[in-house]
Parts: C-alpha cells; sequence; structure tokens
DNA sequence: AACATAAACTAACAATTGTTAGTTAAAAAT
DNA sequence: ATTTTTAACTAACAATTGTTAGTTTATGTT
C-alpha cells in the first residue's frame, strides 16, 4: 500500500524543516505547526518520527541504485557512464534539494533500516568504483588512486542539493554538461 | 584567556561525539559519561552547549581565513594558488576531522556567532572565486561559469573530513597532490 | 594552620520531547 | 438512513533535555 497524499505532504514538510535544521532538531511539533494542525494528528498518518527518516532516505537511496543499475547495463565506455551518473545526480537532486539532505546527513539516525541504507550505499560506491577502475584498464582514465577519484566526483554530486537551489535559473541539462567538463577533464587549461 | 586543557579535553569529547551523531542529538550527559564524570560537572569549565560548538566552529573558520589571507598575499599564478588551496584543506582537515563535522553540518545551531558565522564564509568563498576568475582572466584556467568550478572544488574539500580517516595511511602530502591532479586536470586521458 | 581554588558531586528545576488514549465532527460507503 | 472511515482534536504520560544551586573533597598557596 503506497503513502496517501495527505501522507507525502507530511514527508514533505518534514524533509523541508530536515534540511533546515536536521532530523534530530526537528520536533513533531514543529511538522505539524507548518501542517496546520496538532502533533497527535500527525499519528493519523504516519508511524512515527522514525518512519519519516526512513521513507526519505530509503527511496531516495533506492532511485540511485536504480539509476546506477541502468547505466551500468548500456554498453558504452566508462566516461560516457560516468557523465550519466552525473546527470542521474543532478536529476535527482534537482527533484529533491530537502530529501537529499537527510540522505547525506541523517542516515545515521536511522534503525531498523539502518544497515541496508548502509548495504545500498556500499553497493553504489562499488559500483562507481569498478566503473574509474574499468576505466583506467581500458586508458580511458588516467592511472590515478580510483579511491580519490570516486570521492573527489562523489563529494561534489552529493553536495548538488545545497548548491541547485541557489542556481534554480540554471538548467538541469546545462548544469550537468558543465559538471560533466570540470570533473571529467578538469579546470586547466 | 585562552582555554584550560580541561575544557579543550570537553571540546575534543564533543566533537567527537558531533561527528557521530550531530550536534542536536548529542546531550550533555553524553559528553560527560565519556568524560567519566557527572554532566552538571561540565559547567565549571564551560559556559554551556552553546559555547562549545561556537569555539568549534570559529576557530576553524577563522583558521581557514587566515590560510587563505596568506595564500591571497603570495605574488603566484592561480594554478599555484589553488593547489595551495587544497593543501590548506587537507593539513586542517586531517589534524581535526571532528571539528570539520560541525563546521560544515552544524553551523545553523550558532546563535550570538552565526551571522559572523555567515560573513567568514561569505568572505572565503568570494575569495575563492576571485582567484578563479583572476584564473580565466589571465588565461589559466578554462573560461566556464566560475561559481560551478567553486562549488565543484569546495564540495569536494569540505568533504575531506569525511574522508581522510578512511584514509590515514595516507600521507597528507601524497593525498593533495593526487588531489591537484584530479580537481585541476581531471580524470580524462 | 588557615585559606582559596578547582573540580567534582547530588539534587532538582522547568521546559520540551515523542507518543498514546480517548473524543469529535465531517465525509464516504453501505 | 445508518454505519464506517478519515482526520482532526484535547489531555496527558513518562522520559529526557540543558542548566542551576548548593555541597564536598582534594590540591595548592599564603
Amino acid at each position: 500500500m503506497n503513502p496517501s497524499p495527505r501522507k507525502l505532504e507530511i514527508i514533505s514538510v518534514a524533509s523541508t524543516l530536515f534540511k533546515e535544521k536536521g532530523y534530530s532538531a526537528v520536533t513533531m511539533r514543529d511538522i505539524a505547526k507548518v501542517m496546520g494542525i496538532k502533533a497527535a494528528s500527525l499519528y493519523n498518518h504516519i508511524k512515527n518520527k522514525e518512519e519519516i527518516l526512513t521513507f526519505i532516505i530509503i527511496s531516495l537511496a533506492e532511485e540511485f541504485i536504480d539509476g546506477l543499475e541502468k547505466i551500468k547495463r548500456g554498453n558504452d565506455d566508462c566516461i560516457y557512464k560516468l557523465k550519466q551518473i552525473i546527470i542521474l545526480h543532478v536529476d535527482i537532486s534537482s527533484r529533491n534539494t530537502n530529501g537529499m539532505a537527510s540522505l547525506n546527513n541523517d542516515w545515521m539516525h536511522l534503525k531498523d533500516q539502518l544497515n541496508h541504507y548502509l548495504a545500498l550505499r556500499m553497493e553504489y560506491e562499488n559500483s562507481f568504483r569498478n566503473i574509474i577502475s574499468e576505466g583506467i584498464l581500458k586508458n580511458e582514465i588516467k592511472n590515478i588512486n580510483p579511491d580519490i577519484m570516486v570521492f573527489s566526483i562523489l563529494s561534489t554530486l552529493r553536495s548538488l542539493y545545497l548548491w541547485v537551489p541557489k542556481k534554480d535559473d540554471m538548467e538541469p541539462t546545462l548544469l550537468a554538461a558543465n559538471l560533466s567538463e570540470v570533473l571529467l577533464k578538469g579546470i586547466n587549461k
């Protein structure tokens, strides 16, 4: 059974607040106030506070996993795959700047689903690293420590949620293109 | 009057916990327990919880500002300046992985010093962008939107605190060198 | 020996936390 | 028309929060 519209409303309001102050600093009364109802009324729609966080994080994490799976299946060269990953991050982050904050900063407050989340994250990073390593083997990518390249690119992509809202005039397509240039070919002329 | 050793101990313990769970989720009793004392005893050394966070964040922010000031004063080309900035971040982040978590994620919980912090951050980002823009003018750096380059490089540098502890076998000098290669010249062969 | 300081303690506070129980009123389904 | 469901409410709870007051004990200073 998928979430009711009202539940999605609550989750949306909550993610806005979670982005502003972090999960722990946001109270059920904060969320209720924005919704225009009392805190107790929230429990007609959600099980508890943790469920909100879990929904935000797990659905985003799975969206990333699915996106990366499709890219992996493609028969493209590694540089092209990396460009698609950049597009994937720009796309998901643009459509969900609030939720991305929780995914990045509040995952440690998960309980039931913490291990599931950690497994998904490890899977994602491993796939990412494999693409880089393959690129090195195929002579498409410089022979530098792949961990550093994964870290560097992924750090930037993970911060998109902070940056996209400040540049909402910029086309996601253009942003992805510019990012590809900078991340893949550097800034040095 | 500078902080007593005991106070620094408390701040150090606190930053470890702040990194693990975020400022809001860490209680004075959590900090006290690790110190092996009661929560009330902490107040012999610190004014309140906020003072701990303020100390962590402001002293780090000022360290960055000072470092960047020295780099700006140098009569070097822009690429060299950027390399020095990378070294600055690797250096500070390596020596303070815990505190960097607060600087990145808990600054919004500052009260008295919030505006001071925001001013310092803006100053830092402006200086950074000016170095990039100058590099474009001098034809050292590609003519891409400078904001994107600042965002991309700074995102990676700001995430170092998460990554350095996982690679504590790696020499900071080597890390900085590899990062310079990746961030400035890209990964594409 | 007398005193001062430092740093711990116990006990308690008022406020806030997530959550539950029970109720009510309107809307939807039968 | 009657019943069920939905979604709000009030009231309250037990636990936890940051913090204060007052006390004790050990260490160092005069």
